[in-house]
DNA sequence: CGCCGGACGTTATACGTAACACTTCGCGGT
DNA sequence: ACCGCGAAGTGTTACGTATAACGTCCGGCG
């Protein structure tokens, strides 16, 4: 911004074409319609582009108390399904005329201090996602307008929110593999602290729970597919019966439990089924393909910023969960008897 | 930003604490020693807390003519390689004071018009990968300073560079193929116009042409696993002597590479040598596992953040291209004969 | 005693923009 | 002849901050 020679301002632009800077504002804003002649609406219209002159944000954000840019916190970019989620917010955004500036709580510099301070950029409303956890005590320090993506509707946060149905989908996960005739299980968590897992977490038990001779262990890994492979290699191969179904928190963790079965020797989905959540591009990379709950990414992140704008504009956001959907591939099927 | 009741500014915490503004300031801005006494400064932050004060961004930018906010365009968030890219120079710039935010040209948004407009934060100066080509017009536009990630250094856009030696892996993945033996190769490219992988063309083409009996196809495929097993697979099925080894521009398309050896029978790596580049969690999830290039992409966000701060400060950015390294795995070895 | 300089502030100003309130002028109606 | 009114602008102000320039008090030194 600061540089060599300084930038023109609207000023240099009313001098160029030999008008005040009232003109020049009011042209450039598109309010001229009777209160500047065309011709001279021209004139300045061509000064400003032959200066190349581009209005300073800082000032105009400044003199209209707002910045018509809104802030997506999301927990880190290792996975498509957030760039999912920005795509489908900055599309809604746009059709508003707004920007989605993005402040993923960057791994390795430790937890957020301030991602206002960061992000500079003066903003109208947050969206942030519950997963980006360690973010969430300086956003409420801000007083902005804020919509978190799921999270406890009942929490204490206070804040608008936009939530996948995530305990359908395990409940469908669940019926799908009951039905094939499983009783064993081992649901592989993401090693994350947040809302989304605990429900589907609790869900997963009760709906198992309703049916006889079942159980589930649990095993817990960050997510990343060499983590997910060894927790998953360590609860396959304790003893007792072995679980003949993985369901796992994430595709990622999926994939590691995929190693993991190849490196114990089991066959999927003969020895062993696994499912995953998310449906990533991973999921039918991997062979056999996945069964996994396919979360709409794009519809998630259209919906979050259709919440802000309401909450800008004093209305009630829309409620309603997002639906997702079971996708059944070819690493699940009937248990070896 | 615009709240009901408007949030408190300096000078309310001024009047709260019984000084001046301009004493709030100073001491908010750590610049009290000696002009004002450690009791009032003490004072001073004691109201700013209570009123829950935070400083108006705009404004300040507005003073202060700079924003220590720059931006890194990026083609898309679809892979964890540009998420690298952005914690790396995330870290820089924390460490130097500044933040980073992020412009991915949104999919089906069509071309960025504007990425200044959207991203309404005011900016010091633009990190861009070479593959957002649709932004680069909009770009230049703006006199702000620019460091493009992975382009041509002698291209006419005068812009300070930061590059991985492409070439360099090509050449070491074309000597590790030749050396097994390998003759007929397929290319699978990435249908991006990029000076990146025109390089790394020119130079696989090359080093391949050196060697007497040798043969390159070309096939073109978006980057997707679908796109690129379908462009695989017509390739492969093609008449005439089958390629031993496909060299693909992406995990991603090696991904889709083995999906087309699936489907025509064919098993890797005794029948096809397949390889990719970046070096994906996607490449370890593959069975067997993918021999790829790999990518530094933190230290290219790393780098290319140095850069623009050196820009920044008018001096010349170091120079030199980032290493990057051959990874041999599972999907690569010698032809049967 | 006179005067200097540090401690402790304050006053005033500028950054670039948008918008309110106001002026000037020509012209049509009565 | 005079009023009213719309067109076409201009003058001025405020947004909230950082900082340069300016005061004032007081202890101490020559």
């Amino acid at each position: 911004m600061a540089r060599g020679s300084t930038r023109p301002t609207s000023r240099d632009v009313a001098r160029a074409a030999g008008v005040s800077q009232a003109a020049v504002s009011l042209v450039l804003g598109d309010k001229w319609r009777g209160r500047v002649s065309a011709a001279t609406a021209e004139r300045v219209r061509q000064a400003a582009h032959d200066l190349g002159y581009r209005p300073n944000l800082a000032a105009r954000n400044l003199r209209l108390g707002h910045t018509r840019t809104v802030l997506l916190v999301v927990p880190a970019l290792t996975t498509e399904f957030f760039a999912g989620v920005y795509t489908g917010a900055a599309r809604v955004a746009a059709a508003h005329g707004f920007g989605v500036v993005l402040y993923p709580s960057p791994e390795g510099i430790g937890p957020a201090r301030d991602p206002f301070a960061s992000a500079q950029a003066a903003l109208d409303g947050v969206i942030a996602s519950s997963m980006a956890a360690d973010a969430l005590t300086a956003i409420r320090g801000d007083q902005l307008p804020l919509v978190m993506l799921d999270s406890d509707p009942d929490g204490s946060l206070g804040a608008a929110t936009v939530n996948l149905d995530i305990a359908d989908g395990a409940r469908q996960l669940a019926d799908h593999l009951l039905a094939l005739g499983h009783r064993r299980f081992l649901h592989l968590a993401a090693d994350i602290a947040s809302w989304t897992f605990e429900v589907r977490a609790r869900e997963l038990a009760a709906r198992i729970g309703t049916v006889a001779g079942t159980g589930v262990r649990t095993a817990r890994a960050p997510i990343t597919i060499d983590d997910a492979r060894a927790a998953a290699e360590a609860a396959l191969a304790a003893p007792g019966p072995r679980p003949t179904a993985v369901i796992c928190d994430d595709d990622k963790l999926a994939a590691g439990a995929y190693k993991a079965a190849r490196r114990l020797g089991l066959r999927i989905p003969d020895d062993l089924s696994v499912t995953g959540l998310d449906d990533l591009a991973l999921a039918t990379a991997l062979d056999p393909e996945l069964t996994t709950i396919r979360l709409d990414a794009e519809l998630f992140g259209e919906r979050g910023m259709l919440a802000l704008l309401a909450v800008l504009e004093g209305r009630e956001p829309d409620g309603g969960d997002i639906p997702v959907e079971l996708v059944v591939r070819g690493s699940t099927a009937a248990p070896r008897s």
